[in-house]
DNA sequence: GTGAAAGCGCTAACAC
DNA sequence: GTGTTAGCGCTTTCAC
């Protein structure tokens, strides 16, 4: 591992000559400048990380912290972070789980997004004291340096709610993901409005957390349950897909027997048959708003933070 | 901010006695180590990763650099690197384009698991010299540092070929991924090889990029050969499904007019119609297993590298 | 059992 | 235009 010190005793020069040179600093003149960074390049040498951020106290680089990569939501979210951020000269690293903690308690990066019902609001609000700008997809908090970037998910679940009861369906049950989730609770909220704005009731709820083969479970409770239900609203697709997948090997038809929706529009959406109706958003578009929110942060620059908009995709399955 | 100072100054002792209880150092009573445990949890102190980096030398964190979030294939194998690497204290932090080039060249992890084909060879083992060990995932290549656990693409791929030889297809073209990836390299040689001990010969090439939509273009291309083609391998599942989707829009039977595979296995896989015959890895093994390496090779002991094997699935596709 | 002090590799204020 | 130097926040050697 080489240093500033070898750059500066093969150029014959301090390291302070070494370290303007390298940054750039007009002082140094271009020729100086050329021949230290040619030197630094032949030797191999990178400024340590460590030592500049130490120095430097920050780290030009934005932590993402998300609950897994298993989901099929976060790619084009990351992807538009990511390309928002390398635009604005910022490093981004990902993480999730433990490793999240870890790098959010030693400050192992400038800024933060979170996307992790996993990290509580109490770490979260107790890590912003040291640790600014934080902002968070995955909830609603208030607090001095914590920004909600989430997507407006009442406003979408009550459109496509209007939309199913304008085409006549009346025994209406909604599928929970997680519960006390931002996502979850904010999507039933939109969905209960529609409802009660109609003068429906709500016939049935089911309980799962956003996977497929929690949809599996509760597609047999379906299949068992006493109450006349025509409408599954699900608090996101894998869950309707889940459903749809164990109804139709029950020897159920979609969307005679039952109609269904989901929520996020994951891929997979289009591809069954009957393709999902669902609310899609823009993972990319979102992705690089909040980057672009969180850069000006950085930069102490004021800043206004909308809720991001879901898209209503109407296909077959109701 | 607080520091080390600041426990010491409300503790009462020095600096080193509190980096010393902080660290469970033996040497430190457990009734004076509690008691600073206790006093830097209230004023909220966390050690600061650049300070503790500089110093020792080393970061306790892992760098997993990945062309991009956007395609089906990371999720398990990302999943499987944190859940090996967390079992062993160590951070994991995940990048991708620019920001991999910045946390390499900078030494922000003490090793690197590689799966993108846009960093060089030569990138590499420049790298390689100040920042070891990396395990590439990607790529063969020798060198000092350097580590290859690829998946036994040409094993696979010469099995899956010779059941389709046996199956009786005659007409076999090939769909190419990204040229000169190992990915494509292999389960081209694969291929081949199983092609020529039964004597047959390739009846065409198409060149893709492994994603869907050039799956597409190549269906189109497939739709005006001139050659007869009964059977088409391709590099990968998207873009078989691609392909398929295309062809069967335009009013051709899967497997009636044309047999074809897959290699990965993606979820989407078993979803459509018909089901995609294809190659499983199981990237959750396969990352615990190269995260395994890695912690190996961090503390200097010696290993063996093997090849990750893929399993045979077959399914409708032909 | 505890403390003083050196030093990790940088940046930047200051001196010349 | 260049060099000297302090110091970022820690860990760890060496005294006591």
């Amino acid at each position: 591992m080489s240093t500033i010190k070898d750059v500066a005793k093969v150029a014959g020069c301090s390291i302070s000559t070494v370290s303007y040179a390298l940054n750039n600093d007009k002082r140094i003149p271009d020729i100086t400048a050329d021949r230290i960074k040619k030197i630094a390049s032949e030797i191999g040498y990178f400024p340590s990380a460590a030592a500049r951020n130490l120095k430097k106290r920050n780290t030009d680089t934005v932590l993402v912290a998300i609950s897994d990569f298993g989901g099929p939501v976060y790619h084009e979210l990351l992807d538009g972070i990511h390309y928002q951020l390398a635009k604005n000269g910022y490093t981004m690293i990902v993480s999730t789980g433990v490793s999240s903690d870890n790098l959010l308690k030693e400050r192992s990066a400038d800024g933060a997004i979170i996307t992790d019902i996993h990290i509580s609001d109490e770490t979260l609000t107790q890590l912003a004291k040291n640790f600014r700008p934080i902002i968070v997809l995955d909830r609603s908090l208030k607090d001095t340096n914590i920004y909600n970037m989430t997507i407006d998910n009442h406003a979408a679940m009550f459109e496509l709610t209007k939309d199913i009861i304008s085409k006549g369906y009346k025994h209406i049950a909604f599928v929970h993901g997680v519960k006390d989730t931002y996502d979850n609770s904010t999507r039933f909220s939109g969905f209960l409005e529609a409802i009660q704005k109609a003068n429906l009731k709500l016939v049935k709820e089911y309980y799962g957390n956003f996977t497929k083969p929690s949809g599996v479970i509760i597609a047999h409770e379906i299949l068992k349950a006493t109450e006349q239900i025509d409408m599954l609203v699900c608090a996101n697709d894998e869950m309707a897909i889940g459903i749809i997948e164990t109804l139709q090997q029950n020897g159920k038809e979609i969307p005679k027997d039952y109609g269904i929706c989901g929520f996020d529009d994951i891929e997979l959406s289009s591809y069954i048959s009957p393709k999902l109706t669902s609310i899609k958003i823009n993972h990319f578009e979102w992705g690089k708003a909040v980057a672009k929110t969180l850069v000006h942060l950085l930069k102490d620059e004021d800043v206004i933070t909308k809720k991001e908009k879901g898209i209503l995709k109407i296909r077959e399955s109701y």
